[in-house]
DNA sequence: TTGCCTGTAATGTGGTATATTACAGGCAGG
DNA sequence: CCTGCCTGTAATATACCACATTACAGGCAA
């Protein structure tokens, strides 16, 4: 299993923004270019970043534009907006444990809050990590290779 | 997304097998009965958790037994040993971005770190969770129920 | 008012998780 | 020795989900 690409187009999506966003306009078109996904994927991931506030949306000279510096937007944000990983969890729990059995009645309740444990780990970890950082590793490889 | 839960069913069966083990036999037939699932997922699961060498198997009185105590084993052994993440690690990545431009050329480079550094995150947390933890778990929700 | 752009619905498709059946091989215990 | 349960594993089915694609309605801008 994996974390829904729609999180890396999220960051991908936000990265050209900030990046064209001044001199260009950015349309989902430029951006499915970019990316390299179908534009109507772009438009929904960019209605989900919309809905959480990080973007902005026109359709006029601007086109699409953040909201925020690139300092104040996390992975952390745009994992929530996207919904990466959905209402059940992280962890996918086999559903019908046997209730006969004294292992099968507890596990739930004896996993659940240590699962929840390692996921909040994860999701700190993302919310130290910003925008802000990706653009300042794709500006020193731009330097780099020209 | 959801990580498998193939791990779940993992921790599950150990515990059955540390709560068990002593007194009865026990076979994959009794663990699909406790965990709720196919005996055949638990005979796949139950040959990743032994070639990990987490448990040993053998079709005498013992059946399964843990060839470690409780406390050395921790849910990072069960997630690496089920496979709970494929080898393209917890972050899907969109495939195809697009190398004419320059987001899309390094976007890559800017965020694998970043990533990784997630998903590390992740696991060393699991790395602290043990075996012996659920099963103090489990044993005191049975002293609180009966 | 014309044209691009967004928002969204409907549908297709491939991949993956889990279930299920079937069967070969092996060790255990009588 | 041989019978029977148990493991290991392959083959197949099914259901779900991610992503792609087409289509079109509505809106803002020039």
């Amino acid at each position: 299993m994996q974390i829904s690409s729609k999180f890396t187009i999220g960051v991908h999506l936000l990265a050209v923004i900030e990046y064209l966003g001044e001199d260009e306009k950015v349309t989902s078109n430029v951006l499915a270019g970019s990316i390299g996904v179908n534009p109507v994927i772009v438009r929904n991931v960019m209605g989900n970043l919309k809905e959480a506030g990080l973007i902005s949306i026109s359709q006029g000279k601007s086109g699409i534009s953040l909201t925020k510096t690139p300092e104040r937007i996390t992975f952390y944000d745009v994992y929530k907006a996207v919904d990466s990983v959905n209402d059940g969890g992280l962890f996918h729990f086999h559903e019908n444990p046997n209730p006969e059995c004294p292992i099968g009645r507890n596990i739930h309740k004896a996993m659940d809050s240590k699962l929840d444990r390692v996921q909040k780990c994860m999701e700190d970890e993302m919310k130290q990590i910003t925008l802000a950082d990706v653009m300042a590793d794709i500006q020193s490889e731009l330097k780099k290779s020209g």
